[in-house]
DNA sequence: TTGAAAGCGCTAACAC
DNA sequence: GTGTTAGCGCTTTCAA
C-alpha cells in the first residue's frame, strides 16, 4: 500500500512548480502544451488524484459540489424513485450526494443532518420526518440551503415539493360515494405524517360533504407494515355493520388489505403499485409521480445553490386516479339506471 | 446571512485558545470543567459546527468516517433494499454513505468512483457493471477498500457477496422439468451482466442434465424493460412448437411476462417481487434476500477498513425457491401416479 | 490544564 | 507562462 501523492509530489516528478500541477489538474489556462504534457504523464506514472479535501478546504466560499439527502427510508419504493431522480440531477450538474435514512425518527435525522452539514454540503434535500426543524434555521442562515419533497418541514419556509393529498383523498372517497358507497373505512398508517393526516383529513371532509358521519368504528390509524394492515381490515369487517369500501392511505396500507379483502368490498389506495392492474380486481389507485417530485425538488435546491433568493415557494404536483375496477364495485345506495 | 463561525472565533468569544476549543468539540480529556463550560455556551451562542472538512485534512491517514456506495440504479428494489441495508450497517460504525448510480455504464460508473476517490471515502461498496474494473487497483493500492456485492467486478481481487444464481436456475428448471415440462422458455436481462449470465447458463445446464436439446427459438436475452419481456413472450408463444414454460432471469421481465402469459404456462422467476403471492395462478420465484447481501457486504467492508487484510473472500449467501403454483402447473411430460 | 507553532494539500493573489 | 507566498480550519506536537 503506497501512500496517496501529493501534487507536490508530482510537481518535482515533473521538474515543474505545484501551482503549475495544479492549473494542469484543473484545466486551467495558461500552460504551455509541452509543460502540460510533461506533467500529464507524472500525474500518470504517479497515479495521482486531486484531494477534494484540501480543495474544499482552500476554497472557501465555494460549493463542495456535495449535497445530502434524507429519506424515510430508502427502500420504499416511492423514496427511492424520489432518490434516484435526485440524484439523476446532481450527477447533471456535477455534485455527489449523501444519502441518509431517519426511520420516521427526528432524533436521527438531526444526527444525519449534522453529519452532513459538517462536512459543509451546498445543500439538503428532506423528505422530513415530523416535528419542529427549526434546529435547521442556524445551518440555513449560515448558508446551507434547504429544500423539502413530498411533505413540508414544520417550523421551515423553505421551497417545498408536494401533491394535494387532502384533495386527492377527497375525490376518492367522493368516487365512492358515487358508486352508492356510504359505509367506507379508513386504513392509515401514523396520521403523525404529514401526507397522512392529509388523507385522513380527505376522507373526513369528503363524508361531510355528502353528509355521511365519521365512524370511528371503521377507522384504523398507525398501521406500518402489511400484516398490520390486513389484521386491522379483518377486526373493521367484524364490525355488525360492516363497510362496503376502504380508502387505504398508502400502498402498503394497500397491499396489505388486499391479502384478506373479500372481493367484493370496494378499493381505492393512495399510490400505484406493481402489479395493480393485474389483481382480481385490478385496483383502482391515486398515483403520483415521485420521480417528478425527486427532479423538482432537485431543480429547486440547485437554483438556489446557484443563487436563487426569492421567496420560498411551494410546488405541488398533480396526481391521478387510475380506475381500474375495484373502486368502482357497485356499493348498496347506488341510484342506477 | 452569516459566515460560518471557526474554532478561532469561538475561541475569541470564550477567552481561550482554539487548541481548547477543539479538546471540547471532540470531547477530549484535560480540559476543567469551568473552561469546558465556558466554550460550550460560546459555541451554542455563536451556533458553531466543526468543520470536517478542515478536520479531515489534518488528520491524514485518519478515516474519513465517509463510504462509497454505487448500485446501478437505486430505484430497483433489490437494490434500494441493498443500499438500506448498507446505509443502516454504515450508520452504526458512525459513517455516511455518498451514493452513486452507474446505470449499468461503466464510463458512469468511473466517473462517480473518482468523485468518491477524491473525497477521500474510506471504501467503496459496489454492485459492479460489466467490464474490467481494473482502473480500481491504483485507488485500492492507496489504501481504498473495496467490497462488490450481487456480482463481481472482473479484474479485480476483493470480496464479494453473491448467491449461487447457477445452481439456483439449475434448479428452476429442474423443477418445470420435473413437472413435466420439456419445452422451456428462457427470457432474460442482458446477458453480460453477470448475474443474467450465470441463470442463463443455469437454465443450460439443467437442459443438458435431462438431455433435452436447447432452442434459441425460445431463448430471449436483452429484455430490460415489463413491455419488452411481454413483447417477446408473446412472440415466443406464437412459435408453431410454443414453449409449456417460462424462466424468467428476474422480477422485472417475470413482471413483463404476467402481463400476457396465459395461465395454463408454467412460470418460475429469479427475484421475489410483492404481490407475487396474490396473483393467480401465485407465482413460484427463486428469492435471494438483498438486505442480508448489502449487510454483509458492509461487514467486510468496515473490517477491511478496520484492518483486517486477510485474503479476499467470496460470500455466497443462499437462494430459496418459494413454491406458489405458477411453477407446479404441469407439463405434457408428467409422468403420474 | 492550557497554549503556541507548524503544517495537512490545495489554490487565491500576486510577482516575475 | 510559471513560480512564490500565504492561509483555508483544524489537529499534532511540544512547551509552559
Amino acid at each position: 500500500m503506497t501512500a496517496r501523492p501529493t501534487m507536490k509530489d508530482v510537481a518535482e516528478h515533473a521538474g515543474v512548480s505545484a501551482m503549475t500541477v495544479s492549473r494542469v489538474v484543473n484545466g486551467d489556462p495558461g500552460v504551455l502544451p509541452d509543460t502540460a504534457a510533461k506533467v500529464e504523464r507524472s500525474i500518470r506514472k504517479l497515479g495521482y488524484q486531486r484531494d477534494d479535501v484540501a480543495r474544499q478546504l482552500r476554497r472557501k466560499g465555494q460549493l463542495t459540489q456535495t449535497i445530502g439527502l434524507l429519506v424515510d427510508n430508502v427502500a420504499d419504493p416511492f423514496m427511492a424513485a424520489f432518490a434516484s431522480a435526485t440524484e439523476d440531477v446532481a450527477r447533471q450538474r456535477g455534485s455527489v450526494v449523501l444519502i441518509g435514512s431517519s426511520r420516521d425518527d427526528l432524533r436521527r435525522e438531526r444526527e444525519v443532518i449534522s453529519a452532513f452539514t459538517s462536512r459543509r454540503v451546498d445543500g439538503l434535500i428532506l423528505i422530513p420526518v415530523g416535528g419542529s426543524h427549526r434546529f435547521l434555521r442556524s445551518a440555513i442562515s449560515m448558508g446551507t440551503h434547504v429544500v423539502c419533497g413530498d411533505r413540508p418541514a414544520p417550523g421551515l419556509d423553505v421551497d417545498t415539493v408536494v401533491v394535494d393529498n387532502r384533495a386527492a383523498a377527497q375525490q376518492a372517497v367522493a368516487h365512492l360515494i358515487a358508486h352508492g358507497h356510504r359505509r367506507i373505512a379508513y386504513l392509515g398508517d401514523r396520521r403523525e405524517i404529514w401526507t397522512v393526516g392529509e388523507r385522513y383529513a380527505g376522507y373526513l371532509a369528503a363524508l361531510a360533504g355528502a353528509g355521511i358521519p365519521a365512524d370511528e368504528q371503521i377507522v384504523w390509524h398507525g398501521l406500518r407494515r402489511g400484516p398490520d394492515a390486513a389484521a386491522a381490515v379483518t377486526e373493521i369487517l367484524a364490525n355488525p355493520n360492516p363497510p362496503t369500501a376502504v380508502l387505504a392511505s398508502n400502498d402498503i396500507v394497500s397491499v396489505g388489505v388486499l391479502a384478506v379483502l373479500p372481493s367484493h368490498v370496494a378499493l381505492v389506495g393512495f399510490d400505484d403499485f406493481v402489479l395493480a392492474g393485474r389483481l382480481d380486481p385490478p385496483v383502482t389507485v391515486i398515483s403520483q409521480d415521485p420521480v417528478a417530485t425527486g427532479t423538482t425538488a432537485a431543480h429547486l435546491l440547485f437554483a438556489r445553490i446557484h443563487g436563487d433568493s426569492s421567496p420560498a415557494r411551494t410546488v405541488t404536483l398533480p396526481t391521478q386516479m387510475i380506475i381500474r375496477g375495484s373502486g368502482e364495485i357497485p356499493g348498496p345506495h347506488l341510484k342506477g339506471p
